[in-house]
DNA sequence: CATGAATGAGTCTTCATTCAT
DNA sequence: CATGAATGAAGACTCATTCAT
């Protein structure tokens, strides 16, 4: 059972290093630019052993985009049940956004290029799709409270929810391109994180009846 | 000499030519989407022909980058000319470019690859830095009517300038990603039109004191 | 020693059922297109296995051709000997070749492919020639009896045995090609039926005097 | 015009030498045995030139099919026009099969693997229908001539023509597959030129009425 | 100058075989 | 004996770049 468990758990390693690998390399460097070469080297796997953990490497690909979809979704749900206002909980859901794809750049990137399309060639139909969906959910979430907001005549009536929430994540995306550069030629962190409440409050402000 | 002009005509021709086709693929399919092959499809010239005019595939298209951010710098200076109120000039900024990226896509591709990784790898430090220094040159130039504004009372006194110019930056390109996808499954195009002018009253009211 | 023997018989069972599913495999997708993984998980044993009881794949094959071989000349005695008359013998032969290649296909297939270099390739001498030997013996089977036929006066004087044999073996191989196409494009399955009654007496008539 | 001539032919030299590479090796080793590599190397050019002619391993292996089903289809309407006799052109159908066969081994080897399902695999459904839909325009090429005798009288009334053809094809392919091992263990040559006379003449002889 | 044929390094993927457990 | 994870050598195909004409 020792002997059993030693192997399983070299086989979850073996798993977990290919991913770490590819959530990196393709953050880093796309889905064209990321060989299945690269992966091998860095996790010090042959390319024949990706092969038993991952179908393809498109499969890896969409792995790691629902890995962090879905982390990023726990997140989310956690964050915004602690706020009790209709206001807190829509900043939760902005600042979550922020907060994670800071934390896990992958995702954030990985969910950015696909958004590109330039980058989707490659790709299969049904991993966009897949992918694409994730995000309308998202979106819809967010559409909810405020259409809640609306319907509690604190938001302009004319609002429209769905626009609004794409609004929030686009400029949410701006912001973190920006934030993500390691590299800080163009703007200081600390104004960075004075821009993220800037922005939500803005939008806030923006969105409020009168 | 009527030869010879005919030839240099010849010369130019080709080379724009060249630089067209790849400022329109570069900026459908991104620099490893583009090939060659399509390249020289597209012009009617044979792929060697590309090498008399361009030593290889990435200096053309650090060409098309550089030229399309001069492209951007004139239609800017024309736009904010027309204009008389800091209001006026501000958005006419923020629209511009919008509109220039919709219009010459590759040039907000080539500031957005920026921030990404993987396009620094085969960039070289002198590239980079002329093309940061281009994009701080636009935020200074915003920035300049911010405080025009603030100093005249119209903004808020607590406001920073070039915070606020990256703000605007950031949240307009976060737009312009979501309008450059040619299959709007997310978003149909008359919402984003709404959201461009929506975006920037926003923030424009955001930044007036009071 | 019932231990022993329940693990003699484990043995046993495994080498079959790898046999079994080697030959179905090979028969129906070819040497090339049989994959070790495909044997292994039609068996229910792991690759590793396999190993333990051939040591290639190649052997594998070769043994399948060998039994197959060995079946066939069992058959052949017991239909041979049902029948009484030489007429009846000769069409027995034929018939029992036409009768097996269709239910195991295997054996049809591995003489059919000796006629084709590739396979020769990866094949010994030796085994060639065991092979070659193993049809010259049935060949010379049918041939007695064509000479005893000859030797009875049913048969033409002139016709050699051996000619007449391998006339029939091409015969039946050319139509069973054709039977064992699953996808009945070119010809229905009644009709081939008919089809091999026809080529035999068709070939009969013609061995016989006046 | 020398220059450009001398260039033209270098193309159509290193077209039809990949061209003869290939017929020689598919029917070898069939569609799966043979690489690219082999190919590329048996003709001194690289493994991308091979591309620069034909734009996949499969279209070549097609175009090596058509081209010798058509080089026989030329062949067969010369042999049978020579002919007045009905008997006398289905012989001729049957003879020029046979003895094309022999001279241009390749096609007949690369249509037989086509017919057996297992080197089906990896051959695209449309390729696969283009051949089985030049086998048939023979089959039914045979048939008329079949018809016509059974019209005239000369075949019997019950004789399916397009069952009959069949098995003349199958037949002489039993054959042409015997005759074109070079390593002639199980039968001389002499025997098998007789052999191809005795079944036709039988086959013919079986045909006519009464 | 212009061409486009040729190249060969590089990419994803498969699979027979081995070996530590 | 049995396992199945790991390997690495191919294999088909692509594409930036070169060079003879």
């Amino acid at each position: 059972m020792n002997q059993l468990s030693r192997r399983e758990q070299k086989k979850i390693d073996n798993r977990n290093a290919i991913f770490e690998a590819a959530e990196e390399l393709f953050s880093a460097r796309g889905f064209q630019g990321t060989t299945l070469e690269a992966i091998s080297e860095m996790t010090g796997l042959s390319k024949g052993t990706v092969y038993l953990y991952f179908k393809s490497k498109e499969e890896l690909y969409l792995m790691v985009c629902i890995k962090g979809l879905e982390g990023f979704r726990g997140e989310l749900a956690k964050n915004v049940k602690k706020k009790k206002s209709l206001e807190g909980k829509i900043k939760a859901i902005y600042l979550t956004f922020i907060e994670y794809s800071m934390r896990v750049p992958m995702v954030f990137r990985v969910v950015q290029d696909l958004f590109v399309e330039r980058f989707r060639q490659n790709i299969s139909e049904k991993t966009l799709n897949d992918i694409i969906a994730a995000i309308m959910e998202f979106l819809n979430y967010g559409s909810g409270f405020v259409q809640e907001g609306i319907d509690a005549g604190v938001f302009r009536k004319d609002l429209d929810p769905y626009a609004f929430s794409i609004l929030c994540w686009r400029i949410a995306a701006g912001l973190i391109e920006l934030a993500l550069l390691k590299d800080p030629k163009i703007v200081e962190h600390d104004s960075l994180e004075h821009m993220f409440d800037m922005s939500i409050d803005l939008l806030l402000q923006g969105a409020k009846s009168d």
